[in-house]
RNA sequence: GGCUCUGUAGCUCAGUUGGUAGAGCGAACGACUGAAAAUCGUUAGGUCCGCGGAUCGAUGCCGCGCGGAGCCA
């Protein structure tokens, strides 16, 4: 059984590159390694520019999963995930290859990772549980979670109809209480060694800026184009992808292409700032700084450390 | 050159019948258990264009400047 590594942090920090040398390193050393993609757009076929993900050559002969499996009109999920990524990760172990789990979504990331069950869901139900949110509003919603769950109402802000709507519909389906707050130190699924790249902010958002105005002059708008016999309109998870939102506004005119290139541009820089506060409560990421020099060495040492460690179990 | 309108938070604008100001967006920070590139919360930003005047008191009234827009010559 060999060890589970993953490398996080925010959109644009280098995750991607990092990854395929991490694996490079451990190959050179006699071992294998592969990479999971935990970047949840990165799963979606044609998808490539605005999710800036690695072409063929650029993944250097390492072998990845989990990319392009998915067409624009399908539904992605943490829990489908979760489903289909620990399976894989074991897999591989068994068969003495290294996975390196790289990505920046959150959630999908967490549900690897980390020893939670997701509570089961009901379409039906949800469908109800919105219709009536948009009729009542959400501080109705609210109190319809208090009544039901008094502690897992306390921990979701009256104005987020989209929590509300999901704890209600948990409460119902497992008439347990939700405790609708995460662990203060998680639940690790299995030993992990994570390392975490980081960007001072005002540096990060000047490289974001960058990227986005080099993914419309690399042929987004075009992309997004062909996406669109695709079904990209009607994809609940696809079509709200930043970049590619944006490329539709250009598209249909309701944005010009500079403004299609700075909403782009901020959204990035929001969405970063997320996955930093959600990632900064994570005790057992090991930091470093992305722009760091000798970056690659000081992980290589840390992973070489973490691998000739005493074996897991 | 004349007339009219206009100048308030980083941006777009409310507002105070004179008692030193607000909203949306943005920003910073945070929450987050089956849409998470989602959904939401908190906080910080303002010599209210400048100078002078009347007033107990001006961002508001008056005068003079400066900047912007439009109309007429």
């Amino acid at each position: 059984m060999t060890k589970l590594i993953a490398v996080v942090g925010p959109t644009g920090s280098g995750k991607s590159d990092l990854g395929i040398a991490l694996a490079q390193h451990i190959i050179d050393s006699g071992g294998k390694a592969e990479i999971i993609n935990a970047d949840s757009m990165q799963f979606y076929r044609g998808m490539n520019i605005g999710t800036a993900k690695l072409n063929v050559e650029q993944r250097q002969g390492i072998k990845h999963h989990c990319l392009d499996f998915l067409d624009v009109t399908q539904e992605s999920t943490a829990a489908e995930f979760q489903k289909l990524a620990r399976p894989l990760i074991e897999g591989l172990q068994a068969e003495g290859i290294t996975p390196i789990l790289v990505g920046g979504s959150m959630l999908y990331v967490a549900a690897v990772l980390n020893n939670f069950d997701f509570p089961a869901r009901d379409e039906v139900l949800r469908a109800e549980l919105e219709a009536e949110l948009i009729e009542v509003g959400p501080n109705a919603m609210h109190r319809k979670l208090s009544a039901l769950d008094a502690t897992a109402a306390s921990r979701i802000d009256p104005q987020n109809g989209r929590r509300i709507v999901r704890a209600i519909e948990i409460v119902t389906i497992t008439g347990e209480p939700f405790a609708a707050a995460l662990p203060e130190v998680p639940d690790s699924w299995q030993p992990v060694l994570e390392i975490g790249l980081q960007v001072e902010r005002p540096a990060l958002v000047q490289r974001l800026a960058l990227r986005a105005s080099r993914m419309f002059d690399a042929g987004l708008i075009e992309e997004v184009r062909e996406l669109i016999p695709l079904g990209i309109r009607t994809g609940k998870t696809a079509s709200q992808a930043i970049g590619y939102a944006q490329a539709l506004g250009a598209i249909d005119g309701r944005l010009s292409l500079q403004q299609a290139v700075d909403e782009t541009s901020s959204l990035t820089a929001r969405y970063a700032r997320r996955q930093m506060s959600w990632f900064r409560r994570d005790t057992r990421i090991h930091w470093h700084d992305a722009l760091a020099a000798d970056l690659t060495t000081d992980v290589f040492k840390e992973v070489r450390a973490y691998l000739d460690s005493a074996p897991k179990q």
